[in-house]
DNA sequence: GACATATCTCAGTAGCCGCTGAGATAGTTA
DNA sequence: TAACTATCTCAGCGGCTACTGAGATATGTC
C-alpha cells in the first residue's frame, strides 16, 4: 500500500485530447446555435421559424445551420408540400455523440 | 385524438432560454480552458502544470484559469507545503450543474 | 410570364477574444 | 538580504467570427 505523500510540481503531465468536445462547445458557444439546436429537440423547423424566433435575419440563421449542417448535427429535407421550405431535423445520433463527448470532458 | 396535418411555418415560436449552456460552452470552446477541466478531472494541478502540459505560458494559463474561477467551475487554494503554489481543484457542483445545462440543451 | 417567398452563398466589416510582454506581489532558497 | 520561483494583472495587438448587404437560385402563387 502506497501513501499519498505531498509533491512537487509534475513537468510530464500530458494535456489530453479534448478537440471533438472544444469543436462541440464552439458550435454550442453561440446563442443563435444553440437556441436552433433547443428548439429542434421539439421536432423538426424551417428557417423562417427560427429567423423569426430569433429575431435574426434568414441569411443569418442560414449561416448558422449550415455550420451545424458540416458539423452533422442537423439536416435539411423539403416537404413535397412547399419545396421552398427547407425543413431542418436533428442528427440524434451526432447529438448524443456531442453530448457524450461534453459530458466526458465535465466527468 | 388529434391527427398532425402538415403546417405551414410558425411565426409564434418562442425562443428558449439558453443562456446557461451557452455560458459554459465558451468556456469549454477554448482548448486550453477545456484541457484544464479534464485535467482537474483526476485531481488538483498547480498552475506550472498545466502550463506544461499545454505549451503554454504560465500568464496565459493563468488567464484561463481567472475565467474559470469566474465562472465558478474552479477554485484555487495553497498549500502549506510551498505557498506560492496555487493549487487548482474543480467545484464538482459546478460542473455537475455545467454539465446539465449542456445535456438539456442537447437532451 | 410576372411577382412573391424561402433559402443559400459570399465578400466586407466590426467587434470580440486569446496571446504576448511588461511589471507587480508573495513565498522560498542560498 | 539577494536571487529565484510561482503566480497574477493588465494594456496592446492580431486573428477569428458573427453580422450585414448584395445577389443568385428555386419554388409557389396570381
Amino acid at each position: 500500500m502506497t501513501v499519498t505523500l505531498p509533491t512537487r510540481p509534475r513537468r510530464d503531465l500530458v494535456a489530453p485530447d479534448v478537440t471533438n468536445a472544444v469543436n462541440v462547445a464552439q458550435l454550442l458557444g453561440d446563442r443563435s446555435r444553440a437556441t436552433v439546436l433547443a428548439m429542434l429537440a421539439d421536432g423538426p423547423h424551417c428557417v423562417c421559424e427560427f429567423a423569426t424566433a430569433l429575431g435574426a435575419r434568414e441569411n443569418n440563421v442560414s449561416n448558422h445551420l449550415a455550420r451545424l449542417r458540416e458539423a452533422g448535427l442537423v439536416r435539411a429535407t423539403h416537404r413535397a408540400e412547399d419545396g421552398r421550405l427547407a425543413i431542418y431535423e436533428r442528427d440524434e445520433a451526432a447529438v448524443a455523440a456531442a453530448r457524450a463527448a461534453l459530458c466526458t470532458l465535465l466527468r
